[in-house]
DNA sequence: GTATAAAGTTAGATTAATAAAACAAAATTA
DNA sequence: TAATTTTGTTTTATTAATCTAACTTTATAC
């Protein structure tokens, strides 16, 4: 038990023993992100993602590294340590939950909510995204199709295709929305193309690989191969 | 409109021209609250408010009063410039509507909500906050009995008494707690005392002013001086 | 109306997060 | 494999928010 000031100033008791600055948070997240399958993160992407300088970087890494949240040592890629691991995750799961929170509850489009999600996810209290969960009845997903940790940070990602990488002819629903931009979601939102929707690859243009599709009432829409390489489906 | 970073770190533009930083926010809030009639503020009160000392409390002054926030003149009480308190009466305004809705629309106790309520209200976000305010029904109060200022920032404080001025015989409506601490509604919550609640106080103890009062199916209870200080009521 | 106390300011130092410039190591390419 | 480019680090500097110590102004008390 720590004492510590709340923002107000009036001193407040805290069980956390790691009140982590907002700046560490977002430096766990990013390399979380970044981490593929190796799990290692070079310097240089995680500058770029942040952009902050690599000099900043660095130094930050070696902070990170003496609370034991990421494996340094110079000149290698860098690695999150178990710990560091578990609260990169923690926030992941309250940005989504938030997410989920601000489309079904506040009825919020889903293109707004990121940046919403952005700020909450530093919130302190576990009460406060307990009882997210519970109201969404602990949902597995996140409104653009990405899957929510549980409290214990286990988080299942189905295997999903591209869009673009299905053939002409395919039944395929789609799944989840990758690298979320406003712009790309208002897209989607102005075809009416939501998660969940049932659609038919009619054609695929050998010149530039657009996608002829059709879905509900539409006979013929045009999808740009961007946009199929950033749409996840489940083939049906 | 400027160019500014999103924590992600990702660039956005922002139509707000003045991020405030939470640091700013809680100086300005801090500033409002302390305002009575007179509007003017010490640097020492501040300080103790805040718990932070004196030189950085004087530092941040000029720093407030360099972008019109406040007027400052040396060894002369503080006092908000009109930008200043409408930036601190939306800070409020997000703190009560956020305490409301945690409560009416999370199902999360009154005397836990302060403590979220005070990080949410730096969330920078104008439909949040919209949102919460349609969904909760535009209310007048907060779950403390406190006023929710209007969008235009325009909040009505009702005269209320306090029960410690009240006599013996009087028939009185809880309206608002003062000082809303954990322990504080703790107590209320463990007497069933809760706003809105009608009241009959039986008899006052010169001695120590201690009250005793009946309402629901409790016929005597004692409440002390200090809780009776701390409570707002409505005659009847 | 001095003397003392309280409140407020100034000056100097510290810490966290940042960047620029210069340097070093590793990777790429010719 | 030597030259070049890219990546990463070190050093030095800056800015924001804080503090302590020393000093000044205003208020209070005798």
């Amino acid at each position: 038990m720590t004492l510590q000031k709340t923002f107000n100033g009036s001193a407040s008791i805290s069980t956390f023993a790691t009140m982590n600055s907002l700046i560490e948070e977002n430096y766990l997240k990013s390399l979380f992100n970044l981490s593929g399958k190796s799990g290692e993160v070079n310097v240089n992407e995680l500058s770029k993602q942040l952009e902050i300088k690599m000099p900043t970087v660095t130094s930050m890494m070696k902070k990170l590294a003496k609370k034991k949240l990421v494996h340094y040592e110079s000149y290698k890629p860098l690695r999150l340590t178990e710990k560091g691991k578990k609260q990169a995750v923690d926030i992941i799961r309250k940005h989504r939950l938030t997410e989920m929170f601000l489309v079904q509850k506040m009825g919020i489009g889903w293109e707004d909510v990121h940046h919403i999600a952005e700020q909450v996810e530093h919130i302190q209290s576990p009460v406060f995204f307990e009882k997210m969960d519970e109201l969404l009845g602990y949902p597995k997903l996140d409104p653009h199709g990405s899957p929510i940790p549980d409290k214990n940070g286990k988080m299942e990602w189905k295997h999903y295709n591209k869009l673009s990488e299905c053939k002409a002819g395919e039944t395929i629903k789609l799944a989840a929305a990758i690298n979320t931009s406003v712009e790309f979601l208002k897209f989607l939102n102005s075809r009416e193309l939501r998660l969940g929707l049932k659609l038919k690859i009619k054609s695929i243009e050998p010149f530039d690989n657009t996608m002829i599709v059709t879905y509900d009432k539409r006979l013929a829409e045009t999808l740009s191969h961007t946009v199929c390489e950033r749409l996840l489906v489940e083939k049906l």
